[in-house]
DNA sequence: CGCTGTCAATACGGTGCCGTATGGAAGCGG
DNA sequence: CCGCTTCCATACGGCACCGTATTGACAGCG
């Protein structure tokens, strides 16, 4: 049949740029939409090219998973954790971060709509949520809250955290900075340092 | 609509039991699980018998959404109703209620998960959300927070229950009574009814 | 310049599902 | 009994996708 006339100016592809499309494709059409066949339809490819890379259709997934616990753990913490000062500072700003960023919100809402279903990314969340709650329970302490009151109310804001992402994904409009401020003045109600958040 | 006699061994089926089974199906493994022929297995019949019901797949999907938009917005309803007494009653009783009830949560973040695909499940969504936070605000306000405070504040406390439901679908555990505890008492934090509510 | 490793095209068998067509079988009222 | 309606089985054509060869293009290196 017809030329391939070898793409023109395509590069060749590694597993990166797989796991890159799927990782596209899972956050705008839920798991069961990341196929090998248009996966490869939508990167100029053949399948013929896919399973040179990977053994199955679950190696990628798994590869998906992967990549982004990597940078889910990372990413936020260390965004918010090199902004310098107090930890109300911080408190701050990783709530506004919620708020931003345009992309990351649907895909971790796929990834959560998925592990309602396969294990393996139930665990990758585990991991993920178990990290990122602990993290705001740190500042909760710091910022003067007893153990108790620090832990149930981490846990109350990372509900809601991931209620805003799952109501982002479904055509809910985000909720803006004002909740976020509110939130935060909730969450240090009665510790004394609620005056002093931005 | 047809007779309503199913009792004995082999009962033939309406378009309910169909609803109902792919609500099933729908809760525990999403909606692309909700297949014809896997469905009609389940049931014990051939797709023939589907086909006489339903027009096509689509059609099952779009009564199950109309089942369970009645279903969640009179639930709603039956906590307004059934709750007598004072506002702090019932939303206490409201929150309280998220904890409890086994199977919707599942459902509904199926259908949540569902709705970043699918235009119709995202209506549905919109129209149950839009009442749900709609009456919790109502509350707020008769507890004596001012309408700004109380739409914010709404709306963190929907978006707490989303969080919770998606949680729990992915393996996580339910709050439980104290967490939901204080997410009332900061909601009502400077309105002057904190200290009545239960 | 051939060799070898890397990435990709083509072709194939197999499976699961959709929707249609058609022909009963079991209920009911005449 | 008949005939109509309701529910179900069987059989078929078609599509989308998985995973497996098998072969081809092209790179860098010896």
């Amino acid at each position: 049949m017809g030329g391939r006339m070898a793409r023109a100016g395509r590069e060749r592809l590694g597993e990166a740029e797989w796991v890159a499309a799927a990782t596209r494709l899972l956050a705008d059409q839920g798991v069961d939409a990341v196929r090998v066949e248009p996966l490869s339809a939508a990167l100029g490819v053949t399948k013929g090219s896919f399973y040179w890379h990977f053994a199955h259709r679950r190696a990628l997934l798994d590869a998906v998973l992967d990549a982004w616990e990597r940078r889910a753990t990372s990413a936020v913490i260390d965004a918010v954790e090199t902004a310098s000062g107090a930890p109300s500072g911080r408190l701050s700003r990783l709530v506004a971060l919620i708020g931003r960023s345009r992309r990351a919100p649907s895909v971790e809402h796929a990834i959560r709509a998925w592990g309602a279903l396969d294990p393996r990314a139930r665990a990758v969340l585990a991991r993920v949520d178990a990290r990122r709650e602990a993290y705001v329970r740190g500042l909760l302490r710091a910022l003067g809250l007893p153990p108790a009151a620090a832990r149930t109310r981490s846990h109350l804001a990372y509900l809601m955290m991931i209620g805003e992402f799952t109501w982002v994904a479904h055509g809910g409009a985000p909720a803006g900075p004002g909740p976020w401020r509110e939130l935060v003045r909730l969450l240090l109600a009665g510790s004394g340092a609620a005056a002093r958040a931005t």
